[in-house]
DNA sequence: AGCACGCCGACT
DNA sequence: GTCGGCGTGCTC
């Protein structure tokens, strides 16, 4: 007897034992996806990760109910992959199968209703029961949600209960497949295959068109058919070339029914043929650009540091021409016949980027983004499997999971954001630590690659871990820009500030503006006022589910929950005292949106965030506009900040600095100095030097003058002392342990004892905490957070054991309990 | 996750 | 008295 263990795309801590049935022996391997039931109904597609022979004692084992693969879908150091993100992060192989496979691959089963043909009543049915039959009476199988809908009742359960103990219907659990190829019908000659393997084709064709001299419309379509398929009559052999339906109709410029009328004479006929949604790519080619000397130096610098090290940082300052680099890189690695992962921040993947990899690369670049339809994303899976893989995969964070067979070089850009660490739903991976992990299994390099490093990448590099190469100068020389800082508090004394724009801010704008060249404002916070207050009593809207401040949105008229979405009408008066002075608090970008175009009238303004960028085609308009110059003034939240190439800007305006340091989070300097660095680097077109004006109330803050200076070492220095001394990252290795209930005096109490606990286990002075988080509740749910700080030394193995096992433990005395952890927070 | 089983309150 | 709430345990 054969058995196969194997994952369910479940949150469970145990892989599940199936027999394997006599007619699927020897043929299901690892990585294969098999159909399994689970409890009483339920059927889901499972991948085997074990096939033995030793059964399971004491448990009843059910059999595989379907093979779905005939081969691997998985490489098998895919899953050693997937078992290191597991382990790393504290979750279940479960939660990372879920986020590793497109949708597509993973089939769903879905409970049927079904009517019993053969049912007749032997007592009356109740007034819901007969609702339900009559509606699977005149629909055949429905699902409980439909016939939820259908009927307009809550609770329909107890009536399909009862109708099933009476064997009036049946449940049938149904597998959908979630994958559809896309399928082109096409045409051919009648029996085409026997038509070719005669000799006088070209006699048996020719008859053919004669036979049509009466139906001229038919006999130009066929024509045009054999046209498009290119028979060739003084070919020997006939090759033809396959021609759609659509395509064919639509160039022969003739109605369907001409097309029938060949079909009906069995001279032509229709098939249906899978056809792939990849795009093929252009053979427009352009040349790699030659590289500048500091180019050209950081490029031999990386391949030089590569034969030593496997990770190098390339720390290249903005518009450095950073991606000229990769370019030549990949180039190199392609030759040497081996494949590259180019990973890209979700927001960063632009038209821009990949229009450029594609001329350069042609058909040999694949695209993995979450905005493209999910179908696209499983063809991308199954060609990455096949002989003939694209070499180059540009790709978000999920592209870490990709099928690679020969990888040979990993391209981690803009390497410091954050973006590339999911916060929710577990698997709660950092895609730049799993890359560099699937690097090292494949024995390939990975190249780091930023303006402003993170402070671990950039310690590593100091330490040696990685190999380090500057590329300090700009493109083209241009310069970086000149930032100049304006202290809002002096401005406000003296009656300089209009609204949240200083005076010099809105004087280099009008400049700009009538020599034609753009701004870019930065105000990292969405939407119309971040806080609606009563200028009486003090009285704040605050969400009803979480412990937040509700937001306006002036676009809708409404008050809206950041974290859940929950939303109300904006109060005409203040429900306390009654008062009308119910005014707005702060500035979102839909309101600074509205300030600008009061200021400036003319100009066209385009606002960037993530209310105006759900789709990927809004997104990439509003990028393309103000590329083309339709947009004089580009507001924008951090998205403005992230790789994104613009030549005529020589404005930029950080409207609030103080807001992004002032955020309690140890990263919190980091990140601003970060976000300004980058905003900044926008600034600057073809030969001037591009201003920032950077507004603040606290000018005296160190991190101002470093954004000024440009200093990263210096900001790095004074980062690095607080981290060692304050015991973070990367001298210590943090866990942030979530505890989320409906009630708050569970919480708490378990809160408590979960403290307790890790104390006893990890040391007192390791364990801070419990605490209530900023946000500390959330969707109903109230949250106790832990904070777990191990020296980078310390056997991580038996951390994650002791953690695990205390996380079940209260799991287990408190259900409706949810608790999990965060490794390596952003 | 999702489902069954089992125990308590508020309706016919 | 039953219907229906949700707390608890289990799924190979």
């Amino acid at each position: 007897m054969q058995y196969a263990d194997v994952i369910l795309p479940l949150a469970l801590a145990d892989c599940y034992t199936y027999l394997i049935p006599s007619e699927f022996q020897g043929k299901v391997g690892v990585g294969y996806r098999v159909i399994v039931p689970f409890g009483q109904k339920k059927i889901y597609t499972a991948i085997v990760i074990r096939i033995h022979d030793d059964a399971p004692e004491n448990l009843e084992i059910k059999s595989i109910l379907e093979m779905v693969d005939d081969h691997s879908i998985l490489l098998p150091q895919q899953l050693k992959l997937w078992q290191w993100i597991a382990e790393y992060y504290i979750c279940t192989l479960g939660d990372v199968y879920r986020a590793a496979l497109p949708t597509g691959l993973k089939l769903e089963s879905e409970t049927k209703v079904v009517l019993n043909p053969d049912f007749e009543a032997d007592s009356p049915l109740t007034l819901r029961e007969q609702k339900i039959w009559d509606i699977l009476y005149s629909r055949q199988e429905q699902t409980v949600l439909q016939i939820q809908k259908a009927v307009g009742i809550k609770n329909v359960l107890p009536a399909i209960h009862s109708l099933l103990e009476k064997q009036a219907i049946f449940l049938k659990e149904e597998v959908r497949k979630a994958y559809k190829p896309r399928i082109e019908v096409r045409v051919r000659l009648a029996h085409e295959s026997e038509i070719l393997s005669n000799a006088g084709w070209a006699d048996i064709i020719e008859s053919r068109l004669e036979s049509l001299e009466r139906a001229k419309k038919q006999q130009e379509l066929f024509l045009k058919y054999l046209e498009m398929a290119q028979f060739d009559s003084f070919e020997e052999h006939a090759t033809v070339c396959p021609v759609s339906r659509q395509d064919l109709l639509k160039q022969s410029d003739v109605s369907p029914g001409v097309l029938k009328g060949l079909i009906d004479k069995s001279i032509l006929e229709l098939y249906s043929y899978e056809v792939g949604r990849l795009a093929l790519g252009t053979d427009e080619k352009i040349h790699l650009k030659t590289l500048s000397a500091a180019q050209a130096q950081a490029y031999n610098r990386v391949l030089n540091a590569f034969s030593q090290k496997d990770i190098c940082l390339l720390h290249g300052v903005t518009s450095s021409g950073k991606t000229e680099v990769y370019t030549h890189l990949i180039q190199q690695v392609l030759e040497a016949g081996k494949q590259v992962l180019y990973l890209l921040p979700e927001i960063a993947l632009t038209t821009q980027l990949t229009e450029r990899l594609c001329k350069v690369f042609g058909a040999r670049v694949g695209v993995y983004h979450s905005k493209y339809p999910d179908s696209t994303r499983v063809e991308i899976w199954q060609k990455q499997l096949s002989d003939h893989p694209y070499d180059i995969i540009l790709g978000v964070r999920s592209s870490v999971f990709l099928p690679f067979q020969r990888l040979g070089l990993v391209i981690i850009d803009e390497e410091h954001e954050n973006s590339y660490k999911q916060q929710d739903p577990a698997p709660r991976y950092h895609a730049r630590s799993a890359a560099l992990v699937l690097a090292s299994q494949s024995r390939a390099k990975t190249l780091l690659g930023t303006a402003t490093p993170s402070i671990e990448s950039y310690y590593y590099a100091h330490q040696g871990k990685y190999a380090y190469v500057p590329l300090q100068e700009r493109y083209q020389g241009i310069e970086l820009p000149e930032i100049q800082v304006v202290d809002v508090k002096e401005q406000r004394k003296k009656k300089y500030m209009n609204g949240p724009f200083s005076a010099p801010l809105l004087s280099c704008m009008r400049q700009a503006l009538e020599k034609k060249e753009q701004v870019i404002l930065f105000q990292n916070r969405r939407g119309f006022a971040p806080m609606v207050e009563c200028k009486v009593c003090g009285w704040v809207p605050k969400c009803k589910f979480c412990d937040v401040s509700l937001s306006y949105h002036k676009g809708l008229r409404l008050l809206t929950c950041h974290y859940c979405g929950y939303t109300i009408q904006q109060p005409q008066m203040c429900p306390a005292c009654e008062s009308k002075e119910v005014v707005n608090r702060g500035y979102g970008t839909e309101r600074i949106e509205d300030l600008i175009q009061d200021i400036f009238p003319d100009a066209k303004i385009a606002r960037m965030d993530l209310d105006t960028t759900r789709t990927r085609s809004a997104y990439e308009k509003i990028i393309c506009d103000f590329q083309k110059g339709e947009t004089d003034i580009l507001i924008g939240t951090q998205m403005v900040t992230k790789g994104l190439d613009f030549d005529n800007v020589s404005v930029v305006g950080i409207l609030d600095a103080d807001m992004m340091m002032n955020y309690p989070d140890f990263r919190s300097y980091e990140k601003a100095f970060q976000m300004m660095a980058q905003v900044s680097g926008r600034a600057g077109r073809h030969g001037h030097r591009g201003l920032v004006i950077l507004q603040a109330r606290n000018v005296d803050l160190p991190i101002i003058n470093q954004v000024v200076a440009n200093d990263y070492a210096g900001m790095y220095d004074h980062q690095l002392a607080e981290r060692e001394a304050f015991r973070y990252p990367p001298f210590y290795r943090m866990i942030n342990v979530y505890m989320k209930h409906r009630e708050e005096e569970e919480v708490e109490s378990v809160a408590q004892w979960m403290a307790v606990q890790l104390r006893k286990m990890f040391g007192t002075e390791r364990v801070l905490g419990p605490d209530k988080p900023v946000i500390s509740r959330i969707q109903n749910l109230y949250i106790r957070k832990i904070v777990l700080k191990i020296e980078v030394t310390a056997p991580m193995q038996n951390v994650r054991k002791g953690l695990k096992t205390v996380l079940q433990l209260a799991c287990s005395n408190n259900r409706s309990l949810q608790a999990y952890c965060d490794v390596d927070p952003q």
